[in-house]
DNA sequence: TCTTGTTAGATTGTCGACAATCTGCTTGTC
DNA sequence: GACAAGCAGATTGTCGACAATCTAACAAGA
């Protein structure tokens, strides 16, 4: 018996790749929140038939970054400051639960990881990558999830992540500017490295608090005037 | 202006219907676990094409209670003891958070709610109809979740509820018993009219274990003998 | 006997066309 | 001019057929 063990290959559908191109479309902000996804454009554009778009799109609206109306259209989700909201104030309980199950199955993998995802991080930043950024952020925050040994925390983990990468990127792109500095993620992976699992929790809730206290008041500047959609 | 407050009117397309066709099944206990749906087949049941029908099985897909392989099927989930034990402590957490949000908004509409679905999972109960004492029962603990006023945790809150249904709904059918004493939410209800948030929660939290351990256990059972899957 | 190549059948993935529905404009009437 | 009816045009929902892929059975060769 050989000892190579291969991973899954890749999905080879069309439908796989549509959900991939479309997500990374939003999320970059390259298709904007409220906007209408015309399908036979998109189809048309893509080289495809409308069955496997539509199927995308119907995994999509499940993940939550798009919204269908029967008849009328399927459409990017509108970002309100309450989302945010409701996603950040979930997101610190959520992180608070992460790392206490991480914590004890934290070994060197976990720590060579981390340092792996950090390094990551500043390279984008470096870059000034600002879409490779935030992504790597959060898959940098994404590892206690990762780790607490919890499919139903880190599928919720998952689902959060499209949104709050959305965000982000709505953020970014609006203020157009090279972001927060880059020892941001120094502490956060000091600490989970350390002894002192409270202190961990404290400070991923305080990070957190930070980048999002920004993106609220963005948000909320955004809901005084009305959005045009598209 | 009148005064009539409509709600919307149904969904008339064909897939929702299909999805709350299969969803149904699924979550009774129709469909076992494990069992691959056949496309052509369901399609010709259901006098309906395969485009809505497969659209309705990506939802599904995302909603946690089915999956799917390229060119090999889509399959009802595999419940292992790990999955309900997750969803177990994942939701200990989350219902401590809920409580905590709903608690300051409680008036008296949530506390006629409360009653209103009290009655339901009691009238359930003496009816002998165990599938609607499950969903009753999960509607009655899903109302702090409307109430706490976060769409991010009631939207985890309703996708997890698929899940537990339909974990609960196994184990009725393999179990096939009158369910346990209708009074274990008595004391749930009064605590969550009460001046006590802590005791509510503890509650709730002892509650769901209560269900849960019997749930595990026969699910470790399963996992002696391999599934045969349809 | 075990492995490998082939083939037939069944099933999923994708396509192009048609039907149902919505939207906005035009028309006609008061 | 205001308003309702009705009529295109565009877009979504659905269908039936075809292409790509998988599975399992069988045959051929070592």
């Amino acid at each position: 018996m050989g000892k190579a063990d291969f991973s899954p290959i890749a999905d080879t559908t069309r439908r796989a790749e549509i959900v991939a191109l479309l997500r990374r479309a939003i999320l970059t902000g390259q298709l904007e929140p409220g906007q209408k996804l015309n399908e036979l454009r998109i189809s048309e554009q893509m080289r495809v038939s409308r069955a496997p778009l539509r199927e995308a799109m119907r995994e999509l609206v499940q993940e939550g970054i798009l919204t269908s109306i029967p008849y009328a259209g399927t459409f990017v989700i509108e970002v309100t400051a309450k989302d945010i909201d409701d996603a950040y104030s979930f997101n610190k309980v959520m992180d608070e639960l992460a790392i206490e199950r991480a914590w004890p199955l934290r070994d060197q993998r976990f720590f060579d990881e981390l340092d792996r995802r950090h390094e990551a991080v500043k390279q984008a930043t470096r870059a000034l990558d600002t879409t490779r950024q935030i992504e790597t952020a959060l898959q940098l925050h994404g590892l206690i999830y990762e780790w607490a040994d919890n499919s139903v925390l880190l599928e919720t983990w998952h689902r959060l992540t499209s949104r709050l990468q959305m965000y982000f990127a709505l953020h970014q792109h609006a203020r157009n500017e090279p972001v927060p500095a880059e020892d941001a993620h120094e502490t956060y992976v000091r600490l989970l490295k350390g002894k002192d699992m409270r202190a961990a929790q404290r400070h991923a809730r305080e990070h957190i608090d930070l980048d999002f206290e920004e993106l609220l008041s963005y948000a909320r500047g955004l809901e005084q005037r009305p959005s045009k959609g598209a």
